[in-house]
DNA sequence: GATGAATGAGTCTTCATTCAT
DNA sequence: CATGAATGAAGACTCATTCAT
């Protein structure tokens, strides 16, 4: 589907995009059919298949966006900020502010994760985010302020935390992101633990 | 399907559940045939619908059991133990070894997310899980040994830092439980931070 | 299924046929299953065989049974009559009593006229209906009582009178059904019109 | 299935009909399976689904169409006339001409009297016509022409004689539908005993 | 005699996809 | 570009019947 669109083109393609996330987000995908996306949409079969090449196409497309979009976010975030940990804290609070303007899209990553026909396409994506926090956090290491453990158990703890309290606070319990942020952010940096446990220094 | 069984109804059961559950875990939910399943055991189509009222009602069937039998393997590890916070971290293994020798489970739980119709069920449980976290949590605080946040947060980060280490170390990767076990204890408990920036006591 | 049958096993026959017009009448031939037959009554699946060879077997056995029961019951009721206007006046009245004595068999009946395989067991009986009651017209006929028409024609009036009544007042609206039967009566052997359309005498 | 038909939509629905009507007649309604209907036609099984939601839709549609069917015949043939007597009569011949050219649902209507989720539908219809017959006996009351009796009864007389006669000796026995109505009309009017025992002559 | 278990052909229905217009 | 119509494989589920125990 590498089609030349026109405007609207890239219009129609956008409301079925959206639509299709809404159905698959509420219902799940195998219970969200083509022919409700389409009715939802008041057009007819042919519109869907003329911008997509089959339903698994389009779940695809909307996976791959989705990561790409809420790294991008990040991205933007942390440019310029040149301490990890601060890096860390900021990548944090802009994963749940998007992921409170998106909460949609929760559910459909989660449900890429069940099938192994999209677990490819999820992985690439969990892999970048993965890395990203991998260099932030090496780079912590480096400079004595991060504990000096592996860097890849670190980096899945921080996304662990931040998508399980994702879940359920912004999500389920709807709670204001800032709020679920701090924290994530807290819990991530220092645990669990009374701060004056921790040997002197 | 309150059947009373026989004990070869109650293997055959048996069967059925356990074979579902590796081809859920396998393919997916609605991807796995109840055909797929009968077949797989060689037994006619009618077996099945004499032990489970639907394809549905086994999942959920599945689902309980699973939630349970988790449960049920914490709450004998952590028997007579005193110490919350050793509590917590007798938590984090025993979920680690159980969640290493019920790989297949796992996917199952996550799919369950994805569609409204699981998530009475699902909650359900993990409910439970919560409970008894913030339990061991709340006397922490009490006795000065964690930090004296929301001990709602503190308990979806010890859940979501095992959940995805679990994830993607045991079941990704196939690290030893052990060592998956000691990362997440030492990162829920301290944290990411260098300790040494923890304030003097 | 011609077993020789102790006092016991006649019995569980019977309990199985009872259940079996109720549920029929009530649900429908197809509607109701073996399962549903054998569960109601609280036995094994086997009983069932091993009384009737076939479900579609015992349906016509009920069907045999009814024809030949309301048959007795006129046979005795006019037993003596010489009058064959009176004869068929009590013929009426005894399908009354009868249809309301044994209400469930009446869709049952109705059921059986709707399916190839059950209109040689259905006409059967219903011939012997006719044929009884034209016996009665022709006798009338001869003795100038009854107007002289095809007899056939007169015989099959009586019984769509008497059976539409019948259905309509006894079943549906419950009246009781010597109120039915008269009107049955009067409007078979008077027709609709008002009497002083007949010439005086 | 609100669904807007194109003319070859409204073609093909009208094929389905008309197919069912005659394999539900001949065969039963259960016995009859969707993959028949289809395979009749030489089409695949989606069409049957785009143009009816169910079995069972298809067939209250078919038994709401032949109800509206034969009323509109009635009131065409019945416009104008005055005397009510005389329109009883037309209703009657009306009935069995319709009847001898609908040989077919004959036996659906029978077959809807025989299961609960059918009579609703079914007594839909046929209240309106009794309703439209005791508007003409009420009248014929009034004007003396009818005999004064519960006009209920008498309009369900006279629809008993009719369908009856019409069932066997159309519908089984093939007479040509004037000779039936002839003498379905006499038997209705006049009953069934020689004219001079009324009184005098 | 009786039961629980098993069979498997057959039922209705859904749905991704294609195509004529 | 777009639609209504069509396809047909595949799905979940039912049920009369049989059988080992």
């Amino acid at each position: 589907m590498n089609r030349r669109l026109t405007p609207r083109g890239r219009e129609r393609r956008r409301q079925l995009m959206d639509y299709a996330i809404e159905r698959f987000a509420e219902n799940g995908y195998h219970p969200t059919s083509v022919a409700e996306i389409v009715q939802g949409l008041g057009v007819g079969k042919g519109v869907f298949y003329w911008y997509f090449k089959s339903k698994e196409e389009l779940f695809l497309e909307i996976l791959r966006e989705t990561q790409l979009d809420l790294r991008r976010a990040q991205q933007q975030a942390i440019e310029g900020v040149d301490d990890p940990v601060k890096r860390i804290e900021i990548g944090i609070r802009t994963t749940m502010r998007w992921s409170s303007e998106h909460a949609h899209l929760n559910r459909l990553v989660q449900f890429a994760a069940t099938e192994e026909r999209f677990l490819p396409a999820l992985r690439k994506g969990q892999d970048v985010a993965i890395r990203d926090a991998m260099r932030h956090v090496k780079e912590g290491i480096e400079r004595g302020e991060i504990r000096d453990t592996d860097p890849d158990y670190i980096a899945h703890a921080i996304l662990g935390i931040t998508a399980q309290l994702a879940r359920v606070f912004l999500h389920e319990r709807g709670q204001p992101w800032e709020q679920v942020a701090d924290a994530a952010v807290t819990l991530v940096l220092d645990g669990i633990l009374a701060t004056d446990r921790s040997p002197v220094g």
